[in-house]
DNA sequence: TTGATATATGTCATATTTGACATATATTTT
DNA sequence: AAAATATATGTCAAATATGACATATATCAA
């Protein structure tokens, strides 16, 4: 994966629509950029339903203020592992998790 | 999360039965083992769906044999970044990766 | 307004993940 | 059986992700 190609993306793509076939993305690069995108939103929305600032999902995943607003920024430098994490932190089950990824 | 203990969960837990609670993991440790698990068994399947070696998957992924076969054997050093772009890589659409979450 | 609190952005040393390689061990083919 | 092919395992330098920090910018209450 192209991490300037990301870069690119972040700083356009996201706001201006649909992210397919976009600065010639594979299919698949295109597919894990939109699960990315995805599942940042999903902190976000997680964690504000849970009341909680970033700091404090930040001492629940032993992590920083700084890094949470990347989660949920969509920062390339946020890995799935980690958004994943994260959503498992603010109690998403597993079924949940795969609902989150049909429901655009 | 702790490398060690996913090590030992690798060498005992996934042959003996649930990870769950196993080795005084938190819920989400679990989850997010038991999702890489998932996601492992995966890959090999729809590799041996598509009647491709784990070299000519590597070839598509741009990586290696040797990587591919931890990415199927679960490898603690295996993301599930990783796990999830083998799975794109496979032709697996989002919302198929979402119902291999929740099959067994 | 001002102060307080929340979120965003940039940087960086450390930690983790990576492809690549060597090589061992299965598995299949002849 | 041996040879060929496929998969597994260990190691490591390079690449990437990480938490932490500083600091900027919102947001909101007084």
């Amino acid at each position: 994966m192209n991490t300037k190609k990301k870069k690119l993306l972040e700083a356009a793509g996201w706001r201006v629509g649909s992210t397919d076939d976009f600065l010639s993305l594979t299919k698949e690069e295109a597919a894990y950029i939109d699960l990315k995108i995805t599942l940042s939103k999903k902190v976000r929305q997680c964690r504000e339903r849970e009341n909680l600032t970033q700091t404090q999902l930040a001492e629940c995943l032993k992590s920083s203020q700084s890094r949470v607003a990347k989660i949920e920024a969509g920062d390339p430098s946020v890995s799935v592992d980690l958004l994943i994490r994260s959503l498992f932190a603010l109690g998403v089950t597993k079924s949940e998790l795969a609902k989150m990824l049909v429901s655009q």
